[in-house]
DNA sequence: TTGAAAGCGTTACCAG
DNA sequence: CTGGTAACGCTTTCAA
């Protein structure tokens, strides 16, 4: 048997009113009495049973991460560690909790109803945006609070995001590794169908055409990134008749594959072949400014993630206070979309 | 608005109690009426407030994950995702959420003392356990009901866990580099207080004195489990006078540091240098037979999270019914301490 | 086979 | 400043 407001209240002879008013910090209660409430709440460890404190307050404290299935390789994406940590920290500061919920592909649309029915969660947080996410237009039909890691391209409701510059940073990869002199540059991409993958394609497609140097479709693959498939690709990129003098990867884990595609070529790294990966913290000197190049460096994911989960927290506890497009720390840009959205 | 109980069933022209029963598959209720219940909450979108019948059940049907902060990377760790990922399945299966709770470090005990207190979970699932783990008399005097992934050397309470057999994989590995040849070996491993680390040593050392072959400290290793440390340790061990030939790597993560080394250090892969990794699915033909090598792939680490889900349920649902060790696959053990448990 | 009513442990309203 | 009491939405006994 555990401690109970009940009880705790008898052990003082004060009402459940007064002894749940003096924990909960409200103005009116006497100071003496304040203290020897908290006192007794300490030394019997006393805690507010969540679930009847949730049915009273109407509040989960609760914020629901859903992970499609078919991004098992997801969890595995250090973005994905680090996106969640950074948010798993706000909540702690706002005493939430984190809830994850793993769905069967093509069955979230049952989930998040399920989530809002149950009253499980007070907001979600949506990872992996596609483009046209079908996700967006339901959760605002569900009126469940929520807030998208990456944006996602042709959707024109209003929601709220926070991204990094993917377009930017795949572009000045790009003429970073032209001002090195190379001008066959592979690009080993995620899915076609997440938005940033189409973000990072059009940034890197961009600073070729800037300099006028012709696309091979050869030169780009899309995949999950996965090992294997890094590995995969590099294979078959190294054995075209113009193999690639660079590689541009878009995860660590990828590029793990990439290098060892290279490894068995026989391939010395940085004479024979360059390649840079989106999560390495790289910068470089160009007209005499330290430029950075990526932005989803580990540590500007993990802010990512502290910022929209305050974002989210802030939308839940005040729900008149929409947030509006900025840029933060000129890396990461958060935003309301359907107003004047940054580019990138 | 949405609906509850009390709205269906007036709907309905029901009581509470019956549409409750006719929802929860309770046998006595008319076979046309749960018909008919069952319709009008699938028309409705009906579910049950899960804080009000936490409430009233007395159980979260929640499980919970606490992370310590000190192992940020432990998050972008596979193992871990890989884990969660399994976990999550098997909660899914059985309706239970999963609540991911992060903290600082030293700050475990009242977390738990806390997720106990407040009922927010039915068990939690330790993550990690070091060298005699706190954590388990902890939970033990609790009574909260938990399940370790892996195991606390010196822990002499009972306490159920799932582990892969490091000691073994790490004694194969080695032994498999010895019939190669190598003779000079370097272990990159986790932190020595991590209690999986040290069963990995003691396999490393066992395959090292069966041959003969003398120890040497400087092959050793231990720090976190990242690629900066991989890298770090492994160019100061190709800075001896006598480097190692083969080196053994304890994560995929550390790895990428690993191989990066080589790289700059101008070694080639595979002629200068062999690198494995505990995460390979690595098996050789030995007598005629063909024997893996590392357990703890990507695959039985996924399920190692089922089971240790499965197990934690079970303990759950039927206090009674106490875990056995015992072999699962070859690959994976399970156990109950203080029983006796297998080797490795 | 069905229903009324008493909890479950809080918070919040309304009196005093 | 303090207390009584009605919610919150469900499950579960006890009666019918």
């Amino acid at each position: 048997m555990t401690m109970n407001l009940k009880t705790l209240a008898q052990e003082l002879g004060l009402s459940q009113t007064t002894v749940s008013r003096a924990l909960n910090g409200y103005p009116e209660v006497n100071e003496a009495t304040r203290q020897r409430v908290q006192q007794a709440a300490a030394r019997y460890n006393y805690r507010p049973n969540s679930r009847a404190k949730g049915l009273a307050t109407g509040r989960a404290m609760m914020i629901g991460h859903v992970i499609p299935a078919s991004t098992r390789h997801e969890m595995v994406n250090p973005v994905f560690g680090d996106f969640v940590g950074g948010a798993s920290d706000a909540y702690a500061r706002h005493n939430f909790d984190m809830m994850f919920t793993r769905v069967a592909d093509g069955n979230d649309e049952s989930t998040y109803r399920e989530l809002k029915a149950k009253r499980a969660v007070d907001g979600v947080i949506i990872q992996g945006p596609l483009v046209n996410d079908a996700r967006i237009p339901l959760l605002n039909a569900l009126d469940l609070p929520f807030v998208v890691h990456g944006r996602s391209s042709g959707i024109d409701e209003p929601y709220s995001w926070v991204d990094v510059n993917n377009k930017r940073s795949f572009q000045r990869a790009t003429e970073f590794l032209l001002d090195l002199g190379h001008t066959r540059i592979g690009l080993i991409n995620g899915l076609e169908h997440m938005d940033f993958a189409q973000r990072r394609r059009d940034g890197y497609l961009a600073a070729l055409k800037a300099r006028g140097i012709p696309t091979d479709p050869a030169l780009m693959r899309s995949n999950e990134m996965t090992e294997v498939f890094g590995h995969h690709q590099t294979r078959h990129m190294l054995q075209l008749d113009a193999p690639p003098t660079a590689i541009l990867t878009s995860s660590m884990i990828s590029a793990i594959g990439v290098r060892r595609a290279i490894e068995e070529a026989g391939l010395k790294m940085g004479r024979d072949i360059s390649i840079i990966t989106h999560d390495d913290e790289l910068s470089y000197l160009k007209n005499g400014q330290d430029v950075p190049i990526f932005t989803a460096t580990r540590s500007s994911v993990w802010k990512a993630g502290e910022i929209a989960a305050e974002m989210l927290l802030s939308q839940i506890n005040e729900p008149a206070n929409v947030p509006q497009t900025r840029l933060l720390e000129a890396e990461l840009v958060v935003g309301r979309s359907t107003g004047p959205a940054p580019q990138g």
